[in-house]
DNA sequence: GATAATGATCGAACCGGTTCGATAAAGTCG
DNA sequence: CGACTTTATCGAACCGGTTCGATCATTATC
């Protein structure tokens, strides 16, 4: 491989004017530019990113830090990530912390290890601990996902609040009022604002809340699927189920299906968040789903931002919020 | 951030010492190996792994790079290998090309810019180009998923002559003539052996093959989509279909549907490869899958093997090639 | 007890770049 | 035309480690 002192020979300049010369083009002279790229390309020279991050304190690397990179959610923010990225010369590094925060931390110092020039990160945890760790990374960085309190970044998401209230309207107005609802974990925002969501358009209809309707899905499939099966065994079955996340519901159906129930025939059902498959899953849920490659495309813009303007440190941290959007099946019933 | 030249001060001891305490302590007198690393842990001080793999010429990372990150097959095996390799001191670098080669390639190039100690490499391409790019990789890898042939090195995936093999006895013994098949890219050899299995079974079966039940799918859920289309509106409909992947399988299965065919009361449906819902799916579709978890330990230990034992450059390349196993579903009935 | 082998430690060169102050040449101005 | 900028280039220090040959004090061998 070639180093740049082999290309300073050749051009017959010092290794300093090689260095000039492709870091701002502008301050070398256009007889000696010619003669150092002539001899680049003879040689095929191409600096060393492992040297240049170690000289600069920095690389041309973007951290990319998830729970889980098969969640197709997560997958098209990444493409969105991705392709912004390389535009402006960057380069993303995907990894996945399988959800477990120790391995999080793991992964983000590795990543600082390297010099990252920003991290994109959908936080696993809350609390002192955590946040105190997250605001200690001074790298560029947007969240996204999960709003941490405590937390002053950037922040992208959807409004979960709304997400939950859409649904829970549209099965009110279907005549439902035994609505039953498989929460997430209640220290993620997302999984509590969807709660409330729910919570507070029954409230607003008028209709009571059944506390026995209210069941633990803790966001994963087995969760799910044990509290959808409480919520079915009981003698006054609810007349509709909302899933507050893909995997709770798609569980919930698992379940019914076990059990010889129809869908939406004797229970409704619908959920937040699209799944790969969902047009031949049968009966096609109702559902609420994110703008994921608008999600991704502020992520990748607003870091790029933060890391490419000098100026973009005393920006305060700002909030991205969208709107989710109402996707139409034929899981609920008119009652 | 504490240096080495710190930590060095601190101890009273050479530069060097310091370096080779930590690279091999045995090697340094248990008096100073005390000394240093009390000053280590009193300054706090980590080894920058950026100069540490300039200064080596290799780094500790592992690059992974697939088509899809999001495809749950190449999950399991990224996460198995993250996995083996975390105990061994090892991070892995995930990277998606989205199955474009231009991509891969960049994305190998990058890899080997930051000093990876190896390569998980789910091949894109095939032809002699491609070829000789990845045969001029003279890094340690494996190879997984796609058997490119003219390509020596270690190699690991499944017996896709058996997969298909296996579901075309299955409908066979299930008293079925008319069977399709959506192929896949005949470039691809997983694509091809899984055609092959197809024909050869029916051959011996002594059932002639419809040429019009022999449809391109192109593994791809629109061009599966596309294909099914074809075979459905033919006059003489097959009384089977079987998909050589999950998409274009599931894809069938949409078409099905939207077109009021019932599965499998009108026709049957298997497919080669799970998807993550698949439980959920009605009905569920008889499949044959890979074992991707053993698939990702092998990979995981051959290419760990590969990268810490010095010996292991001279070894030959070498095949693994699992038997895939079968999942009934009730997406195939008798006629 | 002289000589060889062994072990611990060190200095210096190196990996391949960047950056900054110094210097010399060229250009500007009154 | 001399004083003052500006522009192009360079040398040297630096980023934070590794590695190898040299040195010197011990210990083993005959």
């Amino acid at each position: 491989m070639a180093t740049i002192r082999d290309v300073a020979k050749i051009a017959e300049v010092s290794v300093s004017t090689v260095s000039l010369a492709f870091s701002s083009p502008g301050r070398v002279s256009p007889r000696t530019l010619e003669k150092i790229r002539a001899a680049a390309t003879a040689v095929g020279y191409v600096a060393d990113p492992l040297a240049q991050s170690l000289a600069r304190g920095r690389s041309r690397m973007i951290g990319f830090v998830v729970g889980n990179v098969g969640n197709p959610f997560f997958g098209d923010i990444r493409r969105e990530l991705e392709n912004y990225a390389l535009e402006h010369e960057h380069f993303v590094l995907i990894t996945d912390s399988s959800g477990k925060t120790d391995r999080e931390r793991d992964l983000i110092e590795h990543l600082i290890g390297l010099k990252i020039a920003g991290l994109a990160l959908a936080p696993s945890s809350f609390g002192p601990d955590y946040v105190n760790f997250v605001e200690s990374i001074k790298v560029p960085m947007v969240c996204f996902d999960q709003k941490v309190a405590g937390i002053e970044r950037d922040f992208v998401g959807s409004d979960n609040f709304l997400a939950g209230a859409m649904l829970t309207e549209h099965l009110l107005q279907l005549g439902h009022r035994r609505i039953a609802f498989i929460a997430g974990p209640q220290h993620m925002h997302t999984a509590s604002e969807r709660y409330r969501g729910f919570v507070e358009t029954m409230a607003s209809a008028g209709v009571e809340v059944n506390p026995n309707y209210v069941v633990d899905g803790q966001f994963t499939r087995s969760a799910g699927y044990e509290a959808a099966m409480r919520l079915l065994i009981q003698p006054e079955r609810p007349t509709a189920i909302l899933g507050a996340n893909n995997a709770v519901a798609l569980a919930a159906l698992q379940a019914m299906q076990e059990l010889g129930f129809s869908c939406p025939d004797d229970i409704s059902l619908a959920m937040i968040d699209n799944v790969q498959w969902s047009s031949v899953i049968t009966p096609r849920i109702t559902m609420v789903v994110q703008d994921t490659l608008q999600l991704g495309n502020i992520i990748a813009r607003r870091l790029l931002h933060r890391i490419t303007d000098p100026h973009a440190a005393s920006e305060p941290p700002q909030d991205f919020v969208l709107a989710p959007k109402f996707v139409p099946g034929n899981s609920c019933r008119r009652i």
